[in-house]
DNA sequence: TTCCAGAAGTTGCTACGACAACTAATTTCC
DNA sequence: GGAAATTAGTTGTCGTAGCAACTTCTGGAA
């Protein structure tokens, strides 16, 4: 539950406080700052950790992420393992590399979480008959009514994830992060 | 660098389009999807994998998370170690547990960043006078050089990323993501 | 037909992230 | 003053993510 012991977020911005200027050439908004440190250090700082949006994306994703694993949890299903389930409940029968593809996902990774589906039961792993370096994943009749449960569950989710926000902020959170991700390619 | 062997990509569409009505009950403007399947399986699916933005947002998180380690790479710091020595650059001498605060990170896995960043030579762990349980870290001559060096990279990726983006835009990014956030915990 | 390039999948390794369970040091409270 | 609760840090485990190197299989070229 506790990532750190509580005490330290108070005592970093006491000392922060302290030690260094209140106030600096750039002001922030973000509520849990506290005050600003000037850096006294030499090292020339023109942002500091709350002005990068890269790490706030990151951290709005492992919060995400740790919630929706929560709600699998009692389905013994993880996270991603529940992508692949969710491209076999589309439609089964594609084989690894093609889960892959679709999921934008590493083969390598693709293959652990297949097999540990097939261990867990939701799916089998059967040689294409035409091309026998290929693995076709089906759902079993247990991964079958797994996802009975799990599709409305993720889906809810979902709606849980953009309640309150318009279908325009949506779009511009879409087209900003495609746009990011163009920038850095 | 080939997350999955190419091919893959065009047989699953191919397969798709061939084998489902390319008419859904939802039309979708994301670019890489070529057509829509329809659901045979029996389980009611009302979104697909294209509309959890939550997906999307793990994506984008992947897809800068790996652009920035590459170009730290050749410093010998990953990226979750880079953060860790951002905090350092603005001052050293925290514990921890305070920098696992001002990260918002677990402490198990920043006392396992700082052991490494001391082996690789850029802080040393010191225990507090005061509270022996404490261990603070505090940058090397080494340490500090190479913050010469990241800081401008670390600072130049960002700008590279919110190119193009207006700071209105940026806003909004931030309040819908903080708002996603809210909503799920 | 044989050989070679490429494709599908696997194994091993490193880096996180999260959690449980643990040691050791420090506080709290009776 | 001493037992109990709390805190800082560590170790182990599991689930991703991404890369290198490998085997096996396939299909195309000579």
């Amino acid at each position: 539950m506790q990532k750190y012991n509580r005490a330290a977020n108070a005592s970093f911005f006491v000392r922060a406080c302290f030690l260094f200027d209140r106030k600096s050439k750039v002001s922030y908004t973000h509520e849990q700052i506290e005050c600003v440190a000037t850096n006294f250090g030499g090292i020339g700082l023109n942002l500091r950790l709350e002005d990068y949006i890269s790490i706030f994306i990151h951290e709005t994703d492992l919060t995400l992420t740790s919630e929706i694993k929560k709600k699998l949890e009692p389905h013994n299903l993880a996270p991603e393992q529940n992508l692949v389930m969710m491209v076999l409940w589309e439609s089964d029968g594609w084989t690894q590399n093609e889960i892959a593809a679709r999921l934008n996902k590493d083969k390598t990774n693709v293959a652990r979480m297949a097999a540990n589906l097939a261990d867990k039961g939701f799916l089998t792993r059967v040689p294409r008959t035409e091309d026998r370096r290929s693995l076709q994943l089906f759902l079993t009749e247990k991964g079958r009514e797994l996802g009975e449960e799990v599709v409305p569950l993720a889906e809810r989710f979902h709606n849980q994830v953009v309640s309150g926000i318009t279908e325009e902020e949506q779009a511009v959170v879409r087209q900003v992060l495609q746009r990011m991700q163009r920038n850095v390619q």
